[in-house]
RNA sequence: GCCCCGGUAGCUCAGCUGGAUAGAGCAACUGCCUUCUAAGCAGUAGGUCAUGGGUUCGAAUCCCGUCCGGGGUACCA
């Protein structure tokens, strides 16, 4: 049983038999001991007083004494103003120890026997451009998210909503036609989403100059972002996908296609996947068509220029439109239909959106409209809320040409990794090949951990030209002791030093203790995290073990200690702090390397 | 205007279901490579927790006001 748990229920035993008092709830606090004082767990006796009617010492005392007779694990305890500082017995450490030390993935849940189902939506992007910055910080918060829930013994299924309709794909296509040169991945040696990107941009161009040449001939700013040529064109494409014309159908399956071998090529390098992907040009009639219901059971109305409209003021929000008056969807169509088909391919418990803080609003009328809709499950749709990556010169603008592509950023990162490491001379007795995995495995574990030990819904900074640290709370300096733990069991193995998994040791240090409480809180963690949709708690947290891990084993010789009973000892913490930092990194998807 | 979120060291961030002396890293400075690996360790310096009030034995943490920053706000996605 879990330590607090137990010093909750003595305690409550306790204020029982000394002041026939009943405390409940959040009266009894349990915290672990601050460093600077002798004790393991410390109880907050303030709340107390009133049962006791007794100085907060005085009262201190009484219960120490209460516990120390009554609890064996217990082993003395001292008092502080008002604070009871327990001192637990090494038996109780060295249980969670054996006990950690023989779990294959410790502190991961089994899966429930009925399992709740989550599916996590996250990524979605749209299919003109490559993926930038922000998509990264989206897909490793919805692939650790989707981790994380699974070790809390759910099950999950990760998928992605491809936006691969609408203008903006039509103005790429447009750009394409118009001044393409028929120009493809193959013949360019570019990759497909780069390449359609650069025809978005080419398109914005083109559009730009028009305009301004429309404006000088008198037109106003707003009649000639109406009139110029490269507009007309491109929502001449959309009329004519809409329409399914052959022709544009398959200009745009063919260039959809290349981004998509392009995301799959970024993904993969990023480390996500998903198991369901879903199309925006499947799911927007379908969302059409729920709107079109909701007209008919009068849940929504139609203005005068037959637009549909909901009307949300009982709800305190302001009205929101459905379908435009040319009867076209906008985005809350498309998401109203790919809820719908969700629920229909999928028992899902639980639907966890990853979208960025700005469409708070969007997520708040989508929950609403759908449980008016007759959706059970609308109003417990959960948005999980990030912020956005901001750079030195402030918010990343496409058309500024300040976006953070997500392939140079990694191939960037890799390039630091590898320099690094030559200068170094770490990896020198690698293959080429070996050596190439590792500073893959350095460069994304530095971004992912960089990305994720932010608090997800807080705006975070990126400033490229300094990129990413590799020293101090990074990911490479976790990766960096967890390939010395493996470097020492390695060494162990060599020379035959046997670690036995019973032990009997009369008395370890306080550093040591510390390092096995972190252990023996892990499971918590992992649960907080779910909870909380925060993968920086687990970075943080593995973060301060393997500090306190590395401070303590730097200055001591593990393989030549004389008593063998603490060579196994340390050997034994080495491989279980070894075990849970690994678990940790899992479930935020970063790669520990053996060597580095 | 209204709604939501944030403000902690020079910089990037922890800590926030109220608890003891507010923590890390970077940057600066001083030491430490014959032990598993210096991507490290030990140390110095750096704070009115934006600000004013309130709640209480106790507030960075909860409540209210103010200031600053970000986002949203009926036919972009």
């Amino acid at each position: 049983m879990n330590i607090d748990k137990i010093i909750y229920n003595a305690v409550g035993k306790a204020l029982k038999e000394l002041y026939q008092s009943e405390a409940g709830g959040n009266q009894i606090q349990i915290q672990n001991t601050r460093k600077d004082f002798e004790g393991d767990v410390t109880i907050v006796v303030f709340p107390f007083l009133r049962f006791s009617k007794k100085p907060p010492e005085e009262t201190a005392e009484e219960i120490g004494r209460h516990l120390l007779a009554h609890v064996k694990i217990i082993k003395s305890y001292n008092v502080i103003k008002g604070f009871l500082n327990l001192v637990i017995g090494n038996g109780y450490w060295l249980n969670i120890l054996s006990e950690a030390y023989s779990t294959e993935r410790y502190g991961i849940a089994p899966q429930e026997e009925k399992p709740e189902l989550a599916m996590v939506e996250y990524s979605s992007p749209n299919t003109n451009k490559p993926l930038h910055l922000g998509h990264v910080r989206n897909n490793l918060l919805g692939y650790s998210i989707s981790e994380i829930l699974k070790a809390n013994g759910k099950k999950v299924v990760k998928t992605n909503i491809v936006n691969d309709r609408g203008i903006h794909i039509c103005k790429s296509m447009y750009a394409w036609q118009k001044w393409g040169e028929g120009k493809t991945p193959e013949n360019s040696g570019m990759k497909g989403d780069h390449l359609v990107g650069e025809f978005y941009v080419e398109f914005d161009k083109h559009y730009k100059a028009e305009i301004a040449g429309l404006t000088e001939k008198g037109l106003t700013k707003e009649e000639a972002e109406n009139q110029a040529p490269s507009i007309l064109g491109a929502r001449e494409l959309l009329r004519k996908w809409e329409a399914k014309d052959e022709e544009t159908v398959g200009l745009w399956k063919t260039m959809n296609q290349w981004v998509y071998a392009g995301f799959d090529v970024t993904y993969k390098k990023l480390g996500v996947d998903f198991d369901k992907i879903y199309y925006e040009s499947d799911t927007y009639l379908v969302g059409k068509d729920e709107v079109l219901r909701g007209l008919e059971e009068k849940i929504f109305y139609k203005k005068d220029d037959s637009s549909v409209w909901a009307d949300l003021t009982k709800e305190g929000l302001d009205q929101k439109i459905l379908l435009r008056n040319d009867g076209t969807s906008v985005y809350m169509t498309q998401d109203i239909g790919t809820a719908k088909m969700r629920f229909a391919d999928y028992p899902i418990d639980k639907m966890v959106y990853v979208v960025g803080n700005e469409q708070n609003y969007h997520f708040q009328v989508l929950a609403i409209l759908l449980d008016k809709l007759g959706f059970e499950w609308g109003k417990d749709l959960y948005h999980f809320s990030y912020g956005m990556v901001e750079l030195p010169s402030g918010k990343m603008k496409s058309r500024e040409g300040t976006v953070v592509d997500a392939d140079d950023l990694v191939e960037g990162m890799v390039k630091v990794a590898r320099n690094m490491s030559i200068e170094l001379g770490k990896l020198d007795t690698l293959s080429e090949e070996e050596a190439e995995k590792t500073y893959r495995m350095i460069a994304l574990g530095a971004l992912k951990y960089f990305i994720l030990k932010v608090d997800p819904k807080k705006n975070m900074l990126f400033n490229p030209e300094e990129s990413i640290d590799f020293n101090g709370n990074t990911g490479p300096f976790i990766q960096y002791t967890f390939a010395r733990i493996q470097s020492v069991l390695r060494k162990a193995d060599d020379s035959n030093i046997k670690v036995k998994n019973t032990f009997d040791i009369s008395s370890f240090s306080d550093k040591e203790k510390g390092i096995l409480k972190r252990v023996s809180l892990f499971p918590g963690i992992i649960k907080e995290a779910g909870d909380n949709y925060s993968p920086a708690v687990i970075a943080n947290y593995c973060y301060e073990l393997v500090k306190e891990y590395n401070q303590f084993y730097h200055d001591h010789s593990i393989l030549s200690e004389p008593d063998g009973e603490i060579r196994n000892f340390r050997l034994i913490l080495s491989s279980t702090v070894g075990k849970v930092v690994k678990t940790g990194m899992d479930l935020l998807g970063i790669e520990m390397p053996d060597r580095m």
